[in-house]
RNA sequence: GGUGGGUUCGUAUAACGGUUAGUACUCAGGAUUUUCAUUCCUGCAAUAGGAGUUCGAUUCUCCUACCCACUACCA
């Protein structure tokens, strides 16, 4: 989700100034190699409507939706491996990095040496100095080193006691000295991969990137791409630190454990991973894909309207940066049912028609015929006419949040209960009711003005009342019969689609 | 521990330094209804704490508290 929503803005900031939204794939780390993250990734931007104008496609080949041409390809890093390491040589020789010879065991040693004595080793002008590297080995060794050895890194020279000065679209101003900064390693000679500081300073200017919308977490590394920009001289893009999304309870941010505790999806498609553990979607919870883009643009921006609905097309002419909130912002499942029950209601029936045949498909019922068809019924034979499921649809789209819903509230619409709440049956099925529902049997069968649900309604209402029946009694005690539960659709509404047949059929158990 | 970021109802958020601090979700109550749901109405509920600047601070400054991130040859 969090990821989901920094693409969005991405591709909302890109779209409302006219540039191009590329997808790059960040993949310098060969250990942490996830199979179908990258082909997952490309699936859940298209889903929610966030195509790359460059990039990576799911097969792999270069995706020209926008742009005719494709100047900044490849677009996966572990493709572009081998421009990388002029750069980081480049900054050797102009001294602002050097090449590292400590083993990844010596680092680790003196790691826990500080941390035994209540310390923590950091990399910088104060350690670097005793370490081994280009900086304290004679060249002779460093020469020997660097071509008969593997295990080497290019680190950045961070400078003493300088002040960064930096500015951030949402968070403006921000200062740091670079005292309290290490010698990040920016390029590994064992896999000949940059790391992702060296990679994405590169890549961002290679492919001409003008603006950087990320997750905060990268806030803390801002100087060193401020320090790596000037370093190689280049003009640096506009950068924007997107604050966290927070799970709904407690601190923290949201994490994929959330949403397995809490009842609610935090991936967009429902993943597998490596391992076989499924998370599940949004897509597959039945969420609508506007309705979850529309939520997540709401989550830490606001339009300063109270507009809360708004198409992709209103999201990138109202998105603006200096909206977007500073702290995080904790995700509300409540509301996100809201979106997409507010979506739901906005869809056609007949929309709502087609995404609900596959459902009563699944549930045994067998639908027949077009929108143009006449509306009918074969409940015995458990088939129904399409423009009966767009009548019900259009029955009972207000109750529902997603389509999946309507099985459960309008599942007697299609086929006869079988069992009868037994609550509700000693509740209702008392004598003098179930004597006057008969004679409402006998009313409604013998019912011949036009077979509408106002004209079933008001008959109804009106044969109960003239009988001084207890209306709410008789009409539960119907609907138990018709429905097999005591709460549910107007008897009316029932009776006008299920036809005096039916109804007839299931009034026979009282 | 260090560095950086953050803090308005339970949640998401609004408010040129001047408002009875607004809206939405949730929740509670009521109206409508043959039940349930919908719909409508009403209500509950917040500026983290303390100094300072100012005629006046949610808004500006500082301190404290709390929360978050980072502190890897991960991104």
């Amino acid at each position: 989700m969090g990821g989901v929503r920094t693409a969005l803005y991405n591709y909302l900031y890109a779209k409302q100034n006219g540039g191009d939204f590329i997808l790059r794939i960040e993949d310098t780390d060969s250990h942490r190699f996830v199979p179908g993250a990258e082909q997952y990734i490309i699936e859940s931007l298209r889903w929610c409507g966030i195509i790359p104008d460059e990039g990576v496609d799911a097969d792999g080949k270069v995706v020209e939706v926008a742009s005719d041409k494709h100047p900044h390809a490849p677009y996966r890093q572990s493709q572009r491996k081998g421009i990388y390491r002029k750069y980081a040589e480049e900054l050797v020789e102009k001294g602002f990095a050097y090449y590292a010879f400590d083993s990844a065991e010596a680092l680790a040693e003196a790691r826990a040496e500080a941390e035994s004595k209540g310390q923590t080793f950091i990399y910088n002008y104060e350690s670097r100095l005793q370490l081994r590297n280009s900086l304290t080995l004679p060249p002779e060794e460093v020469s020997r080193l660097l071509e008969q050895t593997t295990d080497w890194t290019v680190r950045f020279k961070m400078p003493e006691n300088e002040t960064v000065e930096m500015d951030d679209m949402i968070r403006g101003h921000i200062c740091v000295n670079t005292s309290t900064l290490d010698d990040k390693v920016l390029w590994k000679r064992a896999d000949e991969l940059p790391t992702y500081h060296l990679a994405n300073i590169v890549d961002d200017h290679l492919m001409e990137i003008t603006e950087v919308i990320r997750g905060e977490e990268w806030l803390p590394s801002l100087p060193l791409h401020y320090l790596l920009y000037k370093a190689f001289g280049w003009e640096r893009p506009r950068f924007a630190h997107l604050s966290l999304l927070l799970k709904p309870v407690g601190n923290g941010k949201l994490s994929k454990r959330d949403g397995d505790k809490l009842g609610f999806p935090v991936f967009p498609l429902r993943w597998v991973n490596p391992e076989g553990e499924t998370s599940r979607g949004y897509r597959e919870d039945g969420y609508f894909p506007e309705a979850f883009v529309n939520m997540l643009a709401m989550l830490g921006w606001n339009p300063g309207t109270e507009q809360e609905i708004f198409s992709m097309e209103e999201l990138v002419k109202a998105f603006s940066m200096d909206k977007v909130q500073k702290a995080g912002a904790k995700f509300n499942p409540e509301k996100a049912k809201w979106y997409n029950r507010e979506y739901l209601r906005m869809k056609s029936d007949e929309e709502l028609t087609d995404l609900f045949v596959p459902v009563l498909e699944q549930n045994g019922i067998t639908v027949t015929g077009c929108f143009k068809c006449p509306v009918s019924h074969d409940f015995a034979a458990c088939s129904v006419s399409k423009n009966y499921v767009k009548s019900v649809v259009e029955l009972i789209k207000e109750r529902a949040t997603f389509v999946a819903d309507f099985w459960d509230i309008a599942w007697y619409l299609f086929k006869a209960p079988a069992e009868f709440n037994e609550k509700d049956t000693a509740k209702f099925w008392k004598e003098e009711n179930i004597a006057a529902a008969r004679k409402v049997t006998d009313f409604i069968c013998n019912f011949d003005g036009p077979w509408t649900k106002d004209n079933i309604e008001s008959g109804l209402e009106e044969y109960i009342r003239s009988n001084e029946w207890p209306m709410g009694k008789v009409m539960n005690c119907i609907r138990i019969a018709l429905t097999g539960s005591g709460s549910g659709l107007g008897i009316a509404d029932i009776v006008f689609r299920i036809g005096k047949e039916e109804f007839k059929k299931r009034m026979e158990v009282l």
